[in-house]
DNA sequence: CGTAATACG
């Protein structure tokens, strides 16, 4: 099966520039959608009213934030799931549309937007506040007896290999030593696997950069997005591509190809 | 500086 996930910095945009005719060409089972800012509503206006956000040949759904223009995540799937789950159960998570899950058999993949800290300490701490109450979320997922992949936007490069300015960048939001031991955490304690190091080791491998200057132009980027799998499906990554050239967000989606029957 | 509504990333 192939799992799509894409930051597209506002599904509405994207979607003018072609985010959609790209995404009918990629052979995706399931795309998990961040930062659609947007309501649903929207996208049903007569201006709007396109089947574009609703992909033919995927059931679709939305989960937004309340506040309008922020966050949002969304979750197309070739398969009818079992169940779709909104929302992890607290407040952060659900008002600001961050989370959104689907089950299939006893497989669960997600879509998840994790906070950016970069605007202010405020910001920062918000983030910070967000990842402990999430970590134990995670944890809980362990102590399923199912396979869980977490796609997104985790607002978090893990080791020098995921970032040009290394060393620049130690004091900022996204690459401070605090926000890595979170991931350390997450994989070396709780034990999910980084599916797409798992099979590329390479450098410079970025799935975002600044819209500032010319650091996409120079590949001046940070790996912040994400699938994050249970160690059971560690030797079901079969391949993973970055969609650098994405002309529709300044993220570039990830593209994983599983050894699993969809 | 872009997205989408005056903030947020």
């Amino acid at each position: 099966m192939r799992v799509i996930t894409a930051n597209v910095n506002g599904i509405r945009a994207a979607a003018k520039k072609g985010f959609f005719d790209w995404l009918k060409k990629q052979k995706a089972d399931v795309v998990c959608i961040q930062e659609t800012k947007a309501q649903e509503h929207q996208l049903k206006q007569p201006e709007h009213d396109d089947p574009l956000f609703y992909p033919k040949g995927f059931y679709s759904y939305y989960f937004d934030a309340e506040k309008k223009g922020y966050s949002g995540v969304a979750l197309y799937s070739r398969k009818e799931p079992d169940k779709i789950t909104m929302g992890l159960g607290w407040d952060h998570a659900d008002t600001e549309g961050r989370y959104i899950q689907a089950d299939f058999g006893k497989l669960s993949i997600a879509s998840l937007y994790l906070p950016s800290g970069s605007s202010s300490d405020e910001r920062q701490a918000n983030k910070l506040k967000f990842m402990d109450r999430f970590m134990d979320d995670l944890k809980a997922i362990r102590r399923q007896r199912r396979e869980f992949i977490i796609c997104g936007d985790y607002n978090i490069v893990h080791k020098e290999i995921d970032i040009k300015n290394w060393k620049s960048n130690q004091k900022n939001s996204g690459c401070t030593p605090e926000e890595r031991a979170w991931l350390d955490v997450l994989f070396y304690q709780v034990g999910f696997v980084d599916a797409f190091r798992e099979v590329n080791k390479k450098p410079d491998q970025y799935t975002w950069w600044s819209n500032r200057g010319n650091a996409r132009a120079n590949n001046v980027g940070w790996r912040i997005d994400y699938q994050i799998i249970t160690p059971g499906l560690k030797d079901k990554v079969k391949k993973a591509s970055i969609y650098k050239d994405s002309w529709f967000s300044d993220h570039a989606p990830l593209i994983m190809d599983y050894d699993i029957d969809f």
